[in-house]
DNA sequence: CAGTGGTCTAGACCACACT
DNA sequence: GTGTGGTCTAGACCACTGC
């Protein structure tokens, strides 16, 4: 052990239990060393400090920087590597997780065909209906964490598999921190939405949850997905977030299930 | 390192790699140890050797039988862990996971009132319909690993919530592993159905996979939902595996979603 | 108090990727 | 070869639980 001195290294670290020096007295709110590390590199992430698709530095050079062993940052980058916001590769290095990546493209996006079903499924067709500017309705200010009548983004989109069309979509986005998206912009991408969110503005999102519910299709909507008036569709709501847990966007989707289904894996 | 002898421990562990003595040459199927060790666990789960709710041997007792340090161990009980197989209690033990805690019961059913409404969602209330041993349809053999026509449970049941029907539910078991189920014993029975199944029937449902559409509502199940035909519907079709990946509950299910919804959470 | 899980360290060696 | 993540060990001490 050569860490004998009892003050705690740089980074504000408080003094840990168990860290093989002689025991420091209980902390209050007692934190172990790991999680503390793990909040530092997270507010590195949020900071930008490292950017989705970036390495960040080794496990040796971060035990240096915060003056733990190797074992302690390990533990910190497992959960992040957990979380998904981290990506460790063996032999190359440890890189911040992206939505570009061709292996995780729609992570959010929980559709599949049926089984028999004609659609290999290819990727989606996305056809712009509207994007335009306007004041947050209650409800939607309510769960992006605005208030009611600040500016906000409505992306209205239709989405296809194999030429026929399957969701209709209601994006909702805070004004600000996408301020100058464009429909222009969305038409011309390829790609998840989720990734232009990223290069184009510095936002990557990092969990979501969802609300499922049966409708019929309302007149609109069924002129859209070219379904008859009340034909059941999947309604799924949407709110994903940032690093955080600071909501980014709110989306409400109708979805057709006639040759699809919504999978989901409990554990 | 006291472990200085090349031959590997019993249980027939091959030489893993990095384990601090001189390295053994390269396995062609190279698994690191605490895998090996996860699967020596995973095994006495599966054989029985300690029922859900029991404790485990400490951390300690098995680095020993397995002739391994404590943090190899630790490592496989931690992923045992974060698969819901185990649970870590600090100061107490280590215990095989059960669906008669209290925490975790309904882990399966993700079901929630809608904010607003007036749902407390108490536990639900069960009426059961049927319950009747069959040959199994294609179908359903397919799913749960039988052949066409082996024998077959089927279950129907009606889950309501504060009094209002909100749940249509299919269950098929097969014959085997459930043999004496009778309908009495499930309508006496409170608590989760797969609580019952660890007990009555020593099958620990362990992980399970849904697919998700929405329907209308057919004459009969608009009649046990008191909804009209036509109604939308959540149809959820759930397959339950145990230990080793092996299926032993299909299950399909009707949902209500008109206050009610069904909730997800993305990582 | 003893026993259990939880944290931390220091050091070793392996597997992999790149150059 | 060098650098990176991945595995393993041995030993220490802390925090919690229950006797």
């Amino acid at each position: 052990m050569s860490q004998t001195s009892p003050t705690p290294p740089e980074s504000g670290l408080t003094a840990p239990a168990g860290d093989g020096t002689a025991g420091a007295a209980t902390t209050p709110a007692f934190s172990p060393l790991y999680q503390q590390i793990k909040s530092l590199i997270l507010r590195s992430l949020q900071a930008g400090e490292w950017k989705p698709g970036d390495m960040i530095p080794s496990d040796l050079d971060l035990a240096a920087r915060y003056r733990v062993s190797q074992g302690t940052v390990r533990k910190a980058i497992d959960e992040l590597a957990t979380d998904n916001l981290v990506v460790r590769r063996q032999g190359k290095g440890t890189f911040v997780a992206t939505h570009a990546e061709q292996h995780v493209q729609y992570r959010f996006l929980r559709v599949q065909p049926d089984e028999g079903s004609a659609d290999t499924q290819g990727p989606a067709q996305r056809h712009i209906i509207e994007c335009r500017r306007l004041r947050a309705p209650a409800e939607v200010a309510r769960q992006l964490g605005l208030r009611t009548g600040d500016a906000v983004l409505l992306v209205k989109r239709v989405l296809a598999f194999a030429g026929q069309p399957a969701i209709l979509e209601e994006v909702w986005l805070p004004g600000g921190p996408f301020k100058g998206l464009q429909a222009e912009t969305l038409s011309q991408d390829k790609g998840p939405m989720y990734a232009l969110f990223e290069t184009e503005f510095g936002v990557r999102m990092v969990r979501a949850v969802e609300k499922i519910k049966a409708v019929g299709a309302d007149a609109g909507t069924a002129e859209w997905l070219r379904v008859d008036m009340g034909h059941p569709l999947l309604s799924v709501e949407r709110l994903a977030y940032t690093y955080n847990n600071v909501p980014m966007e709110l989306r409400r989707g109708l979805y057709r299930t006639d040759s699809r289904h919504y999978f989901n894996e409990l554990n």
